[in-house]
DNA sequence: TGCAAACTATTGTAGGCGCAACTATCTGCA
DNA sequence: TGCAGATAGTTGCGCCTACAATAGTTTGCA
């Protein structure tokens, strides 16, 4: 027997469903202007906060929720920009290892004052304390559920 | 200055930031086994919850934050299912009505106890009342910002 | 030691989506 | 009435991403 959701069950899923892509194109919208997409940023937050500033490609996407094909091409695009090179790892001769470089740093340094401003704009600063709060247990309880563990820095 | 994120704001936009896109993937996932995308099947409920189940293509893609040529095309795939069609507007001939068809009406019939068990699964049941509502809260909150609100049948 | 199975990364291919350009149509105002 | 500007939808093009297949490497167990 199917359990139909309830009116604020339904009210709480449809806001989610319904924003979530306009939240995310906002934010994408202002970063833009830096000349960078929110996942070249991404990779470039993950990479700043790794040891040596590394990561191999395999936990990378694993990290990013990316494909691992999806992870080469947007490596390419940043090998190209000179934010991120390849680095053959001397352990495991099958991994490569992505390396953010001086220039990927500083491009995030860069951008990453105005991409807090537009997290505030659009989402933290129309929140209240509790609502914050809130926000990290929901998605941390989502997380969990589909075995997955919040990193932060 | 920058007001830089506090740790509790940090914990919420990370959390949502990291989890989002592998919920939507866990939810589309379950979904494809009805032979439907997650988009595909956004149409079907937009359109069948539609007065005279119809819609304008801009209404519809403004609804489902799509550009009108994503739409164009999406409406491509659903009117090559037979589950759409496309009916020129007799009041206004630059208008096209995408239409849900009996057949579209019975698929999405035929996904939605699945679907909304996989909501379930993966999102509502893992929250407490109180983070459902605040779930409400949060992206009705956000989405005023967005200047959107929230559709509810 | 040797070999099958697992793992890592890349490439071919195909589909989804947005931007810009274009056509067709409607609206408002002189 | 007539025309400029707004609006609706489609198409060309390019980028992003996933799936499947592939090649190289490592691991585990007989």
């Amino acid at each position: 027997m199917t359990r139909w959701l309830t009116p604020r069950e339904m009210r709480g899923w449809r806001a989610f469903a319904e924003i979530n892509g306009h939240l995310m194109s906002a934010l994408e919208a202002d970063l833009s202007q830096h000349g960078l997409s929110l996942g070249d940023y991404e990779v470039l937050v993950v990479l700043s906060e790794a040891d040596e500033h590394q990561l191999r490609m395999c936990d990378l996407s694993t990290r990013l929720g990316l494909s691992p094909s999806g992870l080469t091409r947007r490596l390419d695009g940043l090998v190209r920009l000179g934010f991120v090179q390849r680095v053959p790892s001397s352990a495991d001769r099958r991994v490569m290892l992505a390396t953010i470089t001086d220039s990927g740093l500083r491009a995030m340094d860069a951008a990453v004052e105005d991409h807090v401003e537009s997290v505030r704009k659009h989402l933290i600063d129309r929140l209240t304390a509790k609502q914050i709060d809130a926000l990290g247990d929901i998605f941390a309880a989502v997380g969990s559920g589909l075995g997955r563990t919040i990193t932060v820095p």
